[in-house]
DNA sequence: TTTATAAGTAAGTATTCACTTACTTGGCAA
DNA sequence: TTGCCAAGTAAGTGAATACTTACTTATAAA
């Protein structure tokens, strides 16, 4: 009436619901975010939505499978495995982009873990995609250097979940339960510090520390299947 | 009137209200829970609930200070950290126990979780009584042992908290986003691994971090000489 | 037995939810 | 200019939602 209306082709009116929608399913979850809400911050009526999806459910898939697409971090992580440099350099360059792109950017994270917690049906392909081919990747690479006998024969899945949990468990604590109001560490300082450790324990043959044959024992125990 | 009408003292009764309610949010988080399921879980009418208490959201609190009263995991890990026994064992079985528990018992994570993603006002509180105590004790002990030398310096809270990241991370994987569908591993298996992977990362003599690659050819060295 | 009171409920309220129906309007090809 | 169709909406629908009100009944002390 007063404004004029602007019109927009099918696609991209329905990229921009998809938009909205994920914004506002990461901050609020599937079951806390109203069509009506997602209808006002688009400028449309809900009417609108339910002629782009035939669902909210269909909406929200629809949310989950466009950042899947977009996020690829295995690809990422496999070309970064690839570059030259010491292992050290590798591993802490990986943790550092982990690190600046889940404080810059929450929504994947926020959405995964609504995801998995709300039970929706999409969990375990959502994980699958966004998080399990990581580490497959990963263990790629502690497979070979074990090979190389330059890391010591824990499991390699194991020992890549264990790389990444240090930093992704460091990134929910401090953005999602407000860590960072009590302590704020750089990246800079935190992936150096988990790349070290972590490529230490590797590298580590374990005899001089405070055990004995006791722990060797224990330790082959713990070695029994490597994929 | 068929069935025998058996009254509940109000405490019993608030009580009762309360476990019902732990599990529901639990489950299917605050938006997602209603009071119309708690009260048929609990036998009564909404009302009843209304009585306890003066709103949905005073109950979510209840429950989460319930939760936070009944866990009192820093004092768990604070004596285990005090046993007699090599550094091997004591870090093993703190992993044992937080992989064990998580298994058995979902609740509190997911509760915490569902929490911080939600945003309630109580977040920060329940995780620093959850959480932050328990790799701050952690924190403390290896404080203490790079003190004694036997620890390289990196900062106390990031080592602390990389070694429960690879433990909490794990069961998250495992148990919330259907990891042990794919691979299951026993929970001895993972304590030791990661209980090695980063006792071996802590003990190692490589000088300092700040790390770069003259460090790292200088440890590659030093391995080579150990036998 | 009586009776005060706390435990408990039936049947609401106003509002919001996901989703629909019947209609209007802008823009483009002819 | 006309006519058509896709983009868009106003105004609903019934079912849930959190929460209330006015009432009933079990129980235990007197």
């Amino acid at each position: 009436m007063a404004t004029t209306q602007v019109r927009f082709s099918a696609a991209n009116r329905k990229e921009q619901i998809l938009e909205v929608a994920t914004r506002l399913f990461a901050d609020q979850g599937f079951q806390g975010t109203t069509t009506r809400q997602i209808a006002e911050h688009s400028g449309v009526t809900e009417a609108l939505i339910f002629r782009h999806f035939p669902a909210k459910e269909e909406l929200y898939w629809a949310v989950i499978e466009r950042k899947i697409r977009a996020a690829g971090p295995a690809q990422r992580m496999r070309e970064r495995l690839a570059r030259a440099g010491t292992d050290f350099e590798l591993l802490s360059n990986v943790a550092s982009e982990i690190l600046e792109r889940r404080a810059t950017d929450q929504t994947l994270s926020r959405l995964l873990l609504y995801t998995a917690l709300e039970n929706h049906r999409l969990s375990h392909r959502f994980f699958r995609m966004y998080v399990a081919e990581c580490y497959e990747v990963l263990a790629e690479f502690v497979q070979k250097r074990i090979a190389e006998g330059r890391f010591q024969p824990l499991d390699p899945l194991l020992a890549a979940r264990s790389f990444l949990g240090m930093v992704i468990y460091h990134s929910w604590v401090q953005e999602l339960f407000g860590g960072k109001r009590y302590q704020d560490f750089s990246v800079q300082q935190v992936s150096d510090t988990v790349a070290r450790l972590w490529l230490d324990g590797m590298c580590n043959a374990s005899e001089g520390l405070a055990g004995s044959e006791q722990q060797n024992q224990k330790r082959s125990q713990a070695q029994q299947h490597t994929r």
